[in-house]
DNA sequence: CATGAATGAGAATTCATTCAT
DNA sequence: TATGAATGAATTCTCATTCAT
């Protein structure tokens, strides 16, 4: 549809704008084949059980050679992390004039429909490292740290000024927002979580389940023979 | 070969683990002590991370002993994840004589309330291990064949009977149950983990919050003023 | 001669009193040998040269071994020069009660005498040991530290003392103590690196060289021709 | 075998060295930061602990431009303590021809002033390199090889010319030459030692403490009241 | 049963040296 | 001539596991 075309660009538009971070700058053909190794094998066993013989054999590099780029192990987990983990939360990095809402959304639930396919992509995208990242997150304080002070706090503030605008505009319920958050990313990410990670290999409509659970968020799933309760 | 010997020795373990459970029976202090002491540390640094000796040391009793009671450093993870990760379906593993669903409770809400109430509990009181488990359950291929065989089958299956059963009822909508599921399924645990592991610190109310979700669940968080779609 | 070995029994108990450092208490073989293997390598080739697997193979045991004793390389450094560093001073750590001079010596000679001949009975047993601790002071800041702050100072003082003693009794010239010192101190180190170190393999008469040590010292090696000078 | 060509380079660019002395000849300034830098380096943690890499970065040069003025490590060391090794010793590589002792002193004590304040100079404007050479004289045999053959060889034959010279004079005593050669050599660096290494930051008086020197040299320290032995 | 000394395979990291540019 | 990326052997150190006591 043009409608959806058209928004969907201004969309990309107005994500692709914090997207600038790093840039993957002149790196040599080693180093990205250093990387690569590193996401494959840390996905696969986990940062502390990777060894960095096996991450240089699998980039076909000497073992010295990722030392040159990395001073140690957990700097090159850092480094394949961190911008992922940047790039996690640039959907909520928008700039927010003078108390506006830059919000190109019409509806609640058009917002979340392409929140939720925006960031599906992205997951898909960068799975492995996401998966390192929760991973590593418990037992890295720095990344903990970062988490916490940074993405944590950040995407609460910018989703609860979201939360409340369309709260306002009277598209969502007068009720606690952190609640309606908890509840929103819950499902979302619900999704996301089996989507990819537990049934991965189903064959998913990705439009059709959105659309189920766009409906659940806003109308629930309580059917007319419910009991009124309390 | 090796592997496969290895492999089975694997299993032999962990399904005299699985009779365990519950058990906790003719354990050594000595024995509990390491048991205790694991689970610290596993849940602090994870799996390869942590070290025998470091928990030896934790546990008060000789490098050696821990080697007594478990071959190695795997059996002694699997010893202590293998009764929890049983124990966590446990409600889910009802008999359900003859066809006809032993369910006492008289509407999804007060199933789904007293549900949280007792998973809540439960998670409180196996925190650790239940961290220590889904840190390794992408890295250990018994525990994630466990998992997706017994586990998350078993849950489905009877997860799936009782919402038909309160969709027959007409307490929930006519919707794709798996949809449903995963939509209930994401409520609870988004709460859960909130609760417990991204901010446990926050004066919690879990009456109050339960209530709250229950009510998005079967209502929506759609206002008034929503917009019609589609 | 009677008085001498009389002499020389005071003088042994005098000076043993303060030997009692460590003990080199219930040591297994095994540390012994790496101990053994360590002054060898570290003599030899030097601290840093000097390879952790080269100690364990001359020492016949397992790499890991030395680790279990000693946390790390400059941990089993430390172990092996540090007690014979305080054992390098121990005849200058003498009681000295209520200000009097606790000196069983009727000349400075006499005293000289007795103490190079200690010194270098020390010096040749620990030969190699020193030959370390001499080597590894500059670069390793904490032996250089306890040298300056507990050797130097302690000898220093205690030197002072001695030679003031005499002084007074005036067997020594009225001249700068630390000048004295100096001069005597050369002297005496001068033959022992002469003798150990640089002409080891010499057929050296010890009793004779002291004599002419003593001599010069005490009466200089000016002839009698020697210009009026100034 | 290996081993015998590696020595036979070892030794050629030895002589090579030894060749340059005084030389510094068409360096470029590339090659002079190096030299410096490695200096700077080596004595301050000594060879074995100085890594190239770190020279080179000092020196603001890459890795492998040390490499291009010098084929190894060793070489770099050899290339250091080489010609300063040499320069040590000049003021006793002085000709002697027929015979006759070219000794422009007057007496011995004018000659061993002019000496140590010579030598306190030179030692100064060294005092790096010097301390390079003592360290590594003990680890490197090339080094050490030289030093006995060449250096104290020569140093001594000359030494001992100069002191017979003046026993002849009747200004030094009838007494063993080797003892009065080690008597005063120590004196003298003895007190080099202490000005330069052990307490450097103290404010020395040299003429008043070479004074001193050859005073207790030329007449010792006894005094007035001591003892007649023998 | 319990110990803990001993092991040795492997981990991360360093570093002198080479070589294509 | 100078560079610095790349190497891989060597180094220090860790750790699960064994075994004699």
């Amino acid at each position: 549809m043009k409608k959806d075309s058209a928004e969907q660009h201004e969309i990309e538009q107005w994500m692709e704008e914090l997207l600038a971070i790093g840039g993957d700058k002149q790196m040599t053909p080693k180093q990205i084949s250093i990387l690569e190794a590193a996401v494959e094998i840390f996905s696969d066993k986990g940062f502390s059980a990777a060894s960095t013989s096996e991450i240089a054999q699998k980039a076909g590099v000497a073992e010295g050679t990722i030392f040159r780029y990395y001073k140690t192990k957990k700097d090159l987990l850092l480094s394949i992390v961190g911008p992922t983990m940047s790039r996690m939360i640039a959907p909520f990095v928008m700039r927010n004039f003078n108390g506006v809402l830059d919000m190109p959304f019409e509806s609640y639930e058009a917002f979340l429909r392409a929140f939720i396919l925006n960031r599906l992509e992205f997951a898909r995208n960068n799975f492995k490292i996401i998966r390192i990242l929760i991973q590593e997150i418990p037992f890295q304080p720095i990344l903990r740290k970062h988490f916490s002070e940074n993405i944590l706090n950040q995407v609460l503030e910018r989703v609860t000024a979201i939360t409340e605008h369309f709260k306002a505009k009277g598209e969502i319920i007068e009720a606690p927002t952190p609640a309606i958050i908890r509840f929103t990313v819950s499902s979302v990410i619900g999704y996301l979580v089996t989507r990819l990670l537990l049934m991965p290999e189903k064959d998913w409509n990705d439009e059709e389940e959105i659309n189920l659970i766009l409906s659940f968020m806003l109308h629930g799933i309580g059917g007319p023979g419910q009991q009124a309760e309390q």
